[in-house]
RNA sequence: GCGGGCAUAGCUCAGAUGGUAGAGCGCCAGGUUGUGGUCUUGGAUGUCGCGGGUUCGAGUCCCGUUGCUCGCCCCA
C-alpha cells in the first residue's frame, strides 16, 4: 500500500507556511477594517445550484471542475469554488437587500478539481472583498484600492500591476461581442485549435490566448471602445478618474477578459511576473447581475479575490515568530515556584514556555532551539532569596531579578 | 484534460558502464553532577515513492502507478 498523504492538490501548512499565511489574512483583514468592511464567514459547501447558475456555462469552473455530490440525503452539493455566489446567496438569504450597501471581507478554502501547478492547489484559500449596493463607479474604485492597499501593507506591490479594463453594459457587449466573432472568424484557419473553439463557446476569451499565432491576430481585432454605450463609457472614465484620485497606479490593457460569465462593466486583474504561468495574483469586477440570479431583487456589486498561497508566496521575507522566554527551574521545589512565574507571564501577555524535563543544560539546549530570547533560571539558591537568574540569551548577560520585578523587566 | 522533467536519511543532495547504500545539515549521547549558542568525540538514520518485470544479482534497465514540478487549457 502507498504511505498515506494529502489527496493531490492539497497540502499541509505548518510552520513558516502558516506564519505567511495567517500574516496575509490578518494584513488584509486590518485594512478591509480601515474601510468599513465586516468579516462574513459562509458555509464551504452549498446547494449544487449556487454555483450553476450563476458561474456560467462556459467557464471550466462550472463546465469541469467542480467538486460536486450527492449527500446522504440525495441533495447535490459543491465545495465552493469560489465564494462571490455564496456571498449573494447569503445577502439574500439573510435578507440584507433591505439594508444595502453590505461590505464583505471573507477568507478561507475554495475548490477547484484541475491540475496542480506552481500557486494553484485543488484545495487553495482566499482572501475577497464585495462591496454590494452602490453603482456609482466610486464603488469600483475604492475596491479596487482596498486590493492595492493590502499588497502595499504586504510590501509587494512593487511586484505588482493592476490591469485595468472594461466589459461594458450588457448592450456594449453583446455589439463588441458579435464584432468579435465577425474578425475572428474571417481569420478562422490562422487561429489556434484551441482559440478555433473559443471562438464558438467564449470568444472574448481569444484576446488573452498565449498563443503567439493567436495574438498576432489579437492585435489587429476591434477593441470594445468603439461599441461602448455613452453610459458604459463615461462609467469607465470616472473608475479610471477615482483611482487616480484615490492614489491606486494602474494600465488599461483592453484584453483583460474575467473567466466567470457574471461580470460587466468595470475588470482588472493585479498580476506579477514572479510566478511564472501563475501570474495573477488579485481579480475582480462589477457584477451587477447576480444577486437578481441568487433570487433577490435587481442589486449592483463590485468585488474582488485573491489568492492565499500566490501572495504567500510573493512575501519577501517570512513573518518572524515571537521569541518566547524559557522558564527553567532546578529541582522539585523550583519547579512549583515555577510555575507561578509562568502563568504571570503569560497573564502579562508574554510567551512563556517551561520543558517538561531535562537537566538544566537540555533545557537551555532547548531554550535556544526554540529561539528564546531570555532564559529565567530558577534554584534553591534563588528561591530561598527570592529572586531568579535572568539570562538573555543573546548577549549571555546574566542578573537577578526579584519575583515581582519579572514582568516589566522582561516585557518588550 | 494534454505534453516534458523529477522521486535515495527529517532537510539539501552524491551514488559512469547493474554487484544488496553515502555526504553535509539536523537529531541522539558523552567531553561539562547549576549555564545554551562555538568546539570536540561517538551513535542512529533509509520498506532507495509504490507495484510488477528482465537478471545469478536492480537505487541503477523495462512496464505500470502515485506524487511533485514546468508548460498548455483554465484560473486566485
Amino acid at each position: 500500500m502507498d504511505p498515506l498523504q494529502p489527496v493531490r492538490g492539497t497540502r499541509d501548512i505548518i510552520g513558516e507556511d502558516q506564519r505567511r499565511h495567517t500574516h496575509v489574512i490578518a494584513t488584509a483583514r486590518a485594512a478591509a477594517a480601515t474601510y468599513g468592511f465586516d468579516e462574513w464567514t459562509t458555509p464551504i459547501f452549498e446547494d449544487t445550484r449556487v454555483f450553476a447558475r450563476t458561474l456560467g456555462d462556459t467557464s471550466d469552473v462550472v463546465t469541469k471542475e467542480m467538486y460536486t455530490f450527492s449527500d446522504r440525503g440525495g441533495d447535490s452539493v459543491t465545495l465552493r469554488p469560489e465564494n462571490t455566489a455564496g456571498i449573494c446567496r447569503a445577502l439574500v438569504t439573510n435578507g440584507l437587500t433591505q439594508s444595502l450597501p453590505q461590505k464583505v471581507f471573507y477568507a478561507g478554502p475554495m475548490f477547484r478539481y484541475e491540475r496542480p501547478q506552481k500557486g494553484r492547489y485543488r484545495q487553495f484559500h482566499q482572501i475577497g472583498a464585495e462591496l454590494i449596493g452602490p453603482a456609482e463607479p466610486l464603488a469600483d474604485a475604492e475596491i479596487i484600492a482596498l486590493g492595492w492597499d493590502i499588497l502595499s501593507a504586504l510590501g509587494i506591490e512593487g511586484d505588482i500591476i493592476l490591469e485595468l479594463n472594461t466589459l461594458g453594459d450588457a448592450a456594449s457587449r453583446t455589439a463588441y461581442r458579435a464584432a468579435l466573432v465577425d474578425y475572428f472568424t474571417d481569420q478562422r484557419a490562422a487561429l489556434s485549435a484551441d482559440s478555433q473553439e473559443r471562438l464558438d463557446k467564449n470568444p472574448l476569451r481569444i484576446l488573452d490566448s498565449k498563443d503567439s499565432r493567436d495574438q498576432m491576430l489579437v492585435q489587429q481585432a476591434p477593441t470594445i471602445a468603439p461599441f461602448l454605450s455613452p453610459e458604459a463609457a463615461s462609467f469607465y472614465d470616472a473608475v479610471k478618474l477615482n483611482l487616480t484620485r484615490l492614489g491606486v497606479p494602474f494600465r488599461e490593457n483592453p484584453r483583460i477578459v474575467r473567466g466567470l460569465d457574471y461580470y460587466s462593466h468595470t475588470a482588472f486583474e493585479f498580476v506579477t511576473t514572479r510566478l511564472g504561468a501563475q501570474g495573477t495574483v488579485m481579480a475582480g469586477g462589477r457584477y451587477d447581475g447576480l444577486v437578481a440570479e441568487m433570487g433577490g431583487p435587481p442589486t449592483p456589486a463590485v468585488g474582488w479575490a485573491a489568492g492565499i498561497e500566490r501572495l504567500s508566496m510573493l512575501l519577501r521575507q517570512s513573518p518572524a515568530p515571537t521569541a518566547p522566554i524559557a522558564v527553567i527551574p532546578m529541582g522539585e521545589a523550583a519547579e512549583i515556584a515555577a510555575l507561578t512565574i509562568l502563568q504571570t507571564l503569560r497573564r502579562a501577555g508574554l510567551r512563556a514556555e517551561m520543558a517538561y524535563r531535562g537537566n538544566m543544560k537540555r533545557r537551555l539546549e532547548r531554550a535556544n532551539k526554540i529561539g528564546a530570547r531570555a532564559a529565567i533560571i530558577l534554584g534553591e539558591d534563588e528561591l530561598n532569596r527570592g529572586v531568579a537568574a535572568v539570562k538573555n540569551l543573546a548577549t549571555g548577560r546574566q542578573a537577578d531579578i526579584a519575583f515581582a520585578d519579572l514582568p516589566a523587566h522582561l516585557a518588550e
